[in-house]
DNA sequence: TTGAAAGCGTTACCAC
DNA sequence: GTGGTAACGCTTTCAA
């Protein structure tokens, strides 16, 4: 050895230090703290007892940069701040860094040009894999930054183009708007109002699924669709339009968490009493669709599962490429206090009527 | 050139390939893709045409290797999935990405051995520095783990041992606590209840801003304190630990969203009216609170604030080390319809009534 | 102004 | 079994 490299003064000690404190090679040392079998047990343990004094710590960095894997994921999501994303964003980082991989969580803020940026950071930094869960589905730059990664891609509640080989991890939403629609209907209701979000395959699978309700009880849909961004004041102003056309629905589905805090303000504004003057269903529960007064009728499903799965699918992925069918998950109707029977309609159609719900409120005071 | 090293069959482009394809050296492929001065402008286009050509985007677990900086932070959280902390972590990433960063977030779930071994692993990473918003403050392994850490490290809302060297970003709960307080005191109200969690400054700061606010008025704190995991049913044990007191409190304040749907709960059972037979205060705004009828009176804060100004924090001491006093950041106190006069009491004290708020609930019904 | 070469801290291939 | 040594893909002296 007639120069030493690196002196390393200050600084973390290196892989050099342990291998000469042990009075070994670097090679060994690697092999010993990887875990590569084909040590003895002697040098094994002057290692592990040299890394141990001096407190080593490998540097993933350089580790990642030979193995040619960071063990690590990005997640790109248009708002953590949504607990429904959140939720799925918690399921899946803790799916992962079981695995021992670490997650680079990106908020685009659903601002489509900063969720190209972001992806295309992600990529440069190695990730492993990219799990998606962005504001649009064909933002030109998301798809060329896409287009680009030759890692696997999950993607979760949407519909990407086929070419970019992206894994789905869905919703069925369909299923869950078709059981709050027969429910409805079987209460006598005959129009309704739905708002949703734009372009985007939620929002798609919700109409079918309330389209697909009424036929399966041999009806005809009418219905009012609005689609927004949803937000508070999407909610609010969707639930105005339904409420003051000429002929309004008698029940409302919210697809999306977010309308129902606008929705429930217009509806307090005209001082109707839910579950009797007008029924309402909200997709995703919340604290304040369980506590509200009625409790609103909720489209369940489970979002950290949700995230879960996305996460294992991406593993599996990463672990071995190969094509796949979307995973669907299950989605759930519970109908509580927010429903009630259509006002003037005293089921008078063939539809029978649905097993007594438990409440019976006094309707007078009206 | 006697031997080509990097064939690179398939693989991304290296900066080898631009540097072969612009026909100039590779040292000057990084000067002028790092925006270095001292290129003709002739080489900087044809490395940039070349670059352009081949679609090179550099690898950054290289550039941070050589560079000794990874131009990423790692977010320590112990439940992303409750709102308060998930607007704190869009708060800071929004300022971190927009530097340039990375954010490597781990959701810990509240379990301290986890905490300790992702902030170890955050570390390997080489992660430039550190947020943390842990659940507990004096977790042996947490705090072993992050005394080895040389990159600076920023707490949110905790007070950690000092000779962490750790900055602290912090609410101001004791100001926010007092002035709910004091209003319950002025509404005649003498004995409060207040649940908080354990062992985490914001719980001792609302316990000292209720007694501060007694004392503020000249009188001597009648409190009962009930400290719990900070849970839906905590806030149901804690309200009905209150009520079912011999000398149950006429107001209760919450130190924490997630009580907010148990107490609630407790105080429907017992058939009891907000703002009339007991008066309620939460600390963080909500869904619920708002539209609960009545509305739940708050004590605010700016969470996505918080987030910003610890990643601004961090980000100044990444650049220049050094030491700081903790950032104190307001709360405020909004009295909304559930606090209203104390249930026997005609302010039959010195202290001045508070100004006639707009409820005017017939209290008859009961 | 430009380029060769020496690392950054690891891993993995080869000889010994 | 063990230990050189050549990469991994980049940045940064240092000479030219």
């Amino acid at each position: 050895m007639s120069r030493k490299p690196t002196e390393q003064g200050t600084g973390r000690p290196g892989i050099r230090q342990v291998a000469e404190l042990a009075g070994v090679g670097i090679a060994s040392v690697s092999r010993v703290l990887s875990g590569q079998p084909g040590s003895s047990t002697q040098l094994t343990e002057r290692v592990l007892e040299a890394a141990r004094q001096l407190g080593y710590a490998p540097n993933v960095l350089a580790q990642s940069l030979r193995r040619r894997t960071t063990q690590s994921i990005g997640f790109v999501c248009a708002d953590i701040t949504n607990p429904l994303l959140s939720s799925i964003v918690a399921g899946a980082e803790s799916a992962l860094s079981s695995a021992g991989y670490s997650v680079l969580v990106t908020n685009s803020g659903g601002v489509a040009a900063y969720e190209a940026e972001r992806i295309k950071a992600l990529l440069q930094r190695q990730v492993d894999g990219l799990i998606l869960l962005p504001a649009l589905e064909n933002d030109p730059a998301t798809l060329a930054a896409l287009r680009s990664a030759t890692v696997p891609i999950v993607v979760i509640d949407r519909t990407m183009p086929a070419d970019l080989g992206a894994h789905g991890v869905l919703s069925d939403h369909e299923a869950g708007l078709g059981e709050a629609t027969r429910h409805l209907l079987r209460l006598g209701h005959r129009r309704l109002g739905l708002a949703v979000g734009r372009h985007v395959r939620p929002s798609r699978e919700r109409v079918r699924g309330v389209e697909a309700g009424y036929r399966a009880l041999g009806l005809e849909p009418d219905l009012m669709v609005d689609s927004g961004m949803l937000s508070v004041e999407h909610g609010e102003n969707a639930m105005e339009r339904f409420l003051s056309d000429p002929r309004p629905p008698t029940a409302v589905l919210l697809g999306g968490i977010q309308l129902l805090e606008g929705a429930l303000r217009a509806v307090r504004r005209r001082g109707l009493r839910l579950g009797d003057q007008l029924s309402l269903v909200c997709c995703d529960d919340s604290p304040l669709s369980r506590f509200h007064d009625p409790p609103v009728s909720t489209v369940h499903r489970d979002t950290a599962l949700l995230g879960r799965r996305a996460a294992e699918t991406l593993l599996a992925q990463i672990e071995r490429p190969a094509p796949s069918e979307p995973l669907v998950l299950p989605t759930w109707f519970e109908a509580r206090g927010s429903c009630g029977p259509a006002p003037a309609a005293a089921a008078s159609t063939s539809v029978a009527a649905p097993p007594a719900r438990r409440r019976s409120r006094k309707r007078a005071e009206t």
